[in-house]
DNA sequence: TCAATTCCGTACGCAAACGCACATACCGCG
DNA sequence: CGCGGTATGTGCGTTTGCGTACGGAATTGA
């Protein structure tokens, strides 16, 4: 017995939730069901009504703008410490970006009306969730300043630990297209930069399995802005 | 009399303070004094604390992310429409942003411990600046894909657009290298860019006055950004 | 096992912006 | 009136990234 209970998987948390009160998550966890989030869905496409908020638990969303004739361009990335629907905690049903399942996995997933109706009673989670507003517009604004002053190749670096912090994980699958994707650059120059990081030893990869391999080695070729969101994010969480 | 009436400047209004019930808003004006703004100014530091919140009415304030050696880069723009230290109305005593005066004027200012204070009492004020919020994030995230996509000339078209619609004027003073601090690029990146919109009659300028000429001209000849920025403003304020 | 698809590498010309240096024009002030 | 500071314009070589196209390699599936 003692070997099955240490086979059943320790239940992913997600850091949001487990910072409330014991009662208040209790509660909440009644009116959630756990959801299977599965790589390319779409949770919420941007300018529509917000139907559902998501607490990633292992899964990760990558939160998209979209401009004109481009590309969709990343500008947040939500994993088990946040959330995807911010905006219905500030009183908005509607929202600005797109909601890309990114890694699959599982979420806590809460219906929007029910969603408004705790929020409106429970103090710690009108709390928890302005800060966590104000950590992503953190992120959202480095990222900003990111784009325009960085090189592909510090980019992809902040990328893939952002990523790893999120998922736990040294190792995923991406291929080199949805990267361009998210960087807002063309395959080529992810080709190029990844090229560079696998030559300098920090990463492999081959057919879209992506692995860290100098994890020091890819903060310190990655720019400031990764530790300077953490930094402000441990701060406030 | 009459006369002198008319000189009496009509007092510039804030819109969020506006958009309170009268009440609520006379007793909030009661904390507040009538501050001037001019020009250079940090209203609040990145990282520092608050220590005020400002209502801009007829000045205008940029909103810069600081990262390692580079310069300052604007991410946000606020006027009348908005107010400088969002974060306290997200629980959050820090900024993570530059306040930077960018066009002298006035604003109506309160203490930051008498508008936690106020917050936490009254519930229209709290709607409103979350929606603000919003706004804000809104605003940022489009920024961040605009630096991405678009080429300066656009850029600074967009820039005098949104500078306009605070100013409400077509004429302001600002040098070619205050507004490369702006845009995140070199000088001569606005002077070329400058000279493009200029010799397309859009807009003038010398040494530090810059006039919008053609008012729609120059909205075909920036990007998408702008207006769609500005739509979702409308629609949630 | 063979074909189709997916993913990655390479190449080439081009545009935008960079960094730097220097030249000019305008303004205010002693 | 001349001087110094501020604001703007020009030039040039370099870098970064874009758009596009094509070839090769691994994987999938009938």
């Amino acid at each position: 017995m003692k070997l099955m209970l240490n086979l059943i998987p320790i239940p992913a948390a997600n850091t949001l939730l487990h910072a409330l009160p014991d009662r208040d998550f209790k509660r909440l966890r009644t009116a959630m069901v756990t959801v299977t989030l599965t790589f390319g869905e779409v949770l919420c496409e941007a300018g529509q009504r917000i139907r559902h908020v998501y607490f990633p638990t292992d899964s990760l969303v990558s939160l998209l703008t979209l401009v004109d004739a481009h590309l969709p361009l990343e500008v947040g990335l939500v994993g088990r410490e946040g959330m995807v629907g911010v905006a219905l905690a500030l009183g908005v049903t509607t929202t600005p970006v797109r909601a890309l399942v990114q890694g699959s996995g599982s979420a806590l997933r809460m219906d929007a009306m029910r969603f408004r109706r705790e929020l409106a009673t429970c103090k710690p989670l009108q709390v928890v969730l302005h800060r966590y507003a104000h950590v992503l517009m953190v992120q959202v604004s480095q990222t900003a300043a990111c784009n325009r002053f960085h090189v592909v190749e510090a980019r992809l670096a902040r990328w893939l630990l952002m990523t790893r912090d999120r998922m736990r994980s040294r190792q995923f699958r991406l291929t080199q297209e949805f990267l361009a994707h998210m960087l807002g650059v063309r395959r080529v120059g992810v080709t190029n930069a990844a090229q560079a990081l696998k030559n300098r030893k920090l990463i492999d990869y081959n057919r879209g399995n992506i692995s860290i391999i100098d994890e020091a080695g890819l903060e310190s070729a990655c720019c400031s802005c990764y530790e300077s969101v953490k930094g402000i994010a441990r701060q406030i969480l």
